[in-house]
DNA sequence: GTCTATAGGATGATAGAC
DNA sequence: GTCTATCATCCTATAGAC
């Protein structure tokens, strides 16, 4: 069992403050405090604020990335896919709670080059799911609703199931994912 | 016709801003610069950046709960009432889109006295929410699942919305509120 | 790897002239 | 009602000692 590096250490704290109060309300001091050092020494092991931002918002931008990919590979039904989904989302959600309120509510503090490579994959990610909609409205699997309507429905849940994951007190996973799967997807078959 | 105050500027220019970036990102000489004039001139309307943010986010809290004070009064059936529920999700959010941002977001940089009276009005809501819904499926109107995963669902929805309705450029109000009852009320009844 | 000291600039807010 | 000037404080980040 390796011991998390400094480093980590600093973008575990860091993604902790950002959840309960949000990136610009927090300053490198309310980090080093938290810490029990001082805000200067963060700079050894970090190169700027928005570095840790960074790499709090993309780790998991690029699990999200991944986890379509590996559901997009499957050779199932679109309810299938659709299932897989929700699944991604609640796996993610459980292991990373509190980084999901940094890649929710402040993507838009990512410097140019972080930011860019974060909208395209949360638009490709978007994309890739209409489509496993709109395959299964063709495959007769699916109700014929408005695609987007469903896509904004079952997403828009998903990406704030981490708030709520935090208030209930970490229920079990296989019973969320039962529950979520029920819920999400019966109204649409 | 009035024309609008001065201060009812400031708050629309404020809430344009905070719905971009949020409100610890947004400086006072921001909003300023925004309308053309000074900083300091902003003070001779209201007396901190924090008013702002309440009259923004109290104002909106107040019509949920008076919405929802209505639909309780209503002599119907639960399943009715979850249907005036998405029904006043989408006129508010129609009518106030970008105060939701901050709302939703920006609520723990109330001072004190807003943020207890916010997080009352919030719980009282839920807490309303839930009942309709347990009446629902006491009823036999809703399927027995999970109440808290049916009221997590659709308010996670309804409470995103603000999102998507930006982004889609305004669709028509009854279209929405069609669309919205089918997907998410289907589902579970 | 952490510290003190500090640069250089932004921030919310006030005082007082016009 | 807006301005200029300014205060006191906070901010991110760096330099250099230990």
């Amino acid at each position: 069992m390796k011991t998390i590096s400094r480093k980590q250490e600093i973008i575990a704290t860091a993604t902790r403050l950002f959840y309960e109060k949000g990136y610009t309300a927090v300053s490198m001091r309310d980090i080093a405090t938290a810490m029990d050092i001082k805000a200067a020494s963060l700079y050894n092991h970090i190169k700027s604020k928005q570095e840790i931002l960074s790499e709090i918002i993309l780790k998991v931008a690029e699990e999200f990335t991944v986890g379509m990919e590996n559901v997009l590979a499957e050779n199932s039904s679109a309810i299938k896919k659709v299932e897989k989904v929700i699944e991604l989302h609640i796996d993610i959600t459980v292991n990373h709670s509190e980084a999901l309120a940094a890649l929710n509510n402040d993507w838009m503090h990512l410097e140019e080059i972080d930011l860019r490579s974060f909208v395209k994959m949360r638009e490709d990610y978007e994309e890739n799911f209409r489509s496993i909609i709109k395959q299964g409205i063709e495959a007769g699997e699916i109700k014929p609703y408005h695609p987007e309507v469903i896509l904004f429905s079952i997403l828009s849940t998903l990406r704030t199931l981490y708030l709520w994951y935090q208030k209930r007190g970490k229920v079990d996973v296989n019973i969320l994912k039962k529950d979520m799967v029920s819920v999400l997807i019966k109204g649409i078959v």
